[in-house]
DNA sequence: CATTAGTTTCACAAAACTGTGAATACTGAC
DNA sequence: GTCAGTATTCACAGTTTTGTGAAACTAATG
């Protein structure tokens, strides 16, 4: 024993997992992510059935169980969580679902056209598409349409190619050597 | 006159286009963007050669010149804006560039590996790459790369069709009616 | 070299966001 | 129906972010 939780090659390292779970978080925080949800979402991720309810991860975060509850209903809503509840039991597990970021990239796909849209809506204020400003948006808003359309294509791809294939369970064909 | 400063039919609203740049930049703030910066970003997109001076940004937002200063250093450091030194003048003129949106999504592109990279990271702690968090978090990564690779593949395919073709002057091959 | 227009920096005030503890409301068990 | 265990809501405090006014800095012009 070395005062770290390891257990034994290939046993976790608690932690490890730990700061892990904060690095990870941190990031996501600084692109705008809230952060008690970033740490709700990596507490699930590195857990190994992906699934704990809102006492553990309470427990696990050490935060309030206020702060869980609010986390998690902004990660149901984005669709990243889903809640469980127990039978048997008043406690909900709170589940990532299998391809979560999969599903969460697909489901957000949407925006663009939305911003897209809204973008339209000034192109008469500006003097209608043929003038510079005009344009500009318009090429703007079929951009956002371009990728959107490429983004289901893509998702699509993977799809088929990662989630279409039944046993799968080596970390996949391309292991990618860490670059 | 209306009171509204619209000129004649395809004329510009400036009132209308004001509450445009509003409305686009509070729906960029809702997802994370800097107000102001999303401010900057929109009059200068709706402005006709999509340059204007830090002044005149100050006096179009009516907010002060210190606001301005700190969101054109946001917006270059993101590669959305170029600044211009004005020949005979201490003036500079903050330009968006011709396909802003098409180079900023291009240069943002790699984040997606650098969090596949950090990602990473953790699976030593979580047990390695053959415990279910060890492959989720392998999974996770294994997305990310994917999605950069593609997003590489698609932005090129923009640039061939929409920045290839010299003379494209209409809104494009597919107005893509008001979904 | 002094003047002046324009921009940036700095310290600070206001607003928004985060997370907490306490109170409240559910939900299954008995 | 009552009890007990959980989850959610609410008001608040600490922190961070945002934007301002004033001063400092920079560069062209007389």
């Amino acid at each position: 024993m070395t005062g770290r939780h390891h257990d034994a090659e290939g046993g976790r390292d608690e932690d490890a997992v730990h700061d892990y779970v904060e690095q990870m978080a941190m990031t996501f925080a600084r692109f705008g992510f809230p952060r008690m949800a970033a740490r709700v979402l990596f507490a699930l991720t590195t857990s190994d059935d992906a699934s704990m309810t809102a006492g553990e991860l309470a427990e696990r975060l050490e935060v309030s169980p206020a702060a869980v509850s609010g986390s998690v209903r902004y990660l149901m809503q984005l669709n990243m969580l889903v809640r469980e509840p127990v039978r048997g039991s008043r406690r909900d597990r709170y589940r990532l679902p299998d391809h979560a970021w999969y599903e969460v990239t697909a489901s957000n796909g949407q925006i663009y056209e939305e911003i897209a849209k809204l973008a339209l809506t000034g192109v008469d204020a500006l003097g209608g598409p043929g003038t510079p400003a005009g344009s500009r948006v318009v090429e703007m808003a079929d951009f956002l349409r371009f990728l959107q359309g490429e983004m289901v294509a893509i998702l699509e791809r993977w799809r088929l190619t990662r989630l279409g294939a039944p046993e799968d369970a080596s970390p996949g064909p391309d292991p990618a050597g860490s670059v």
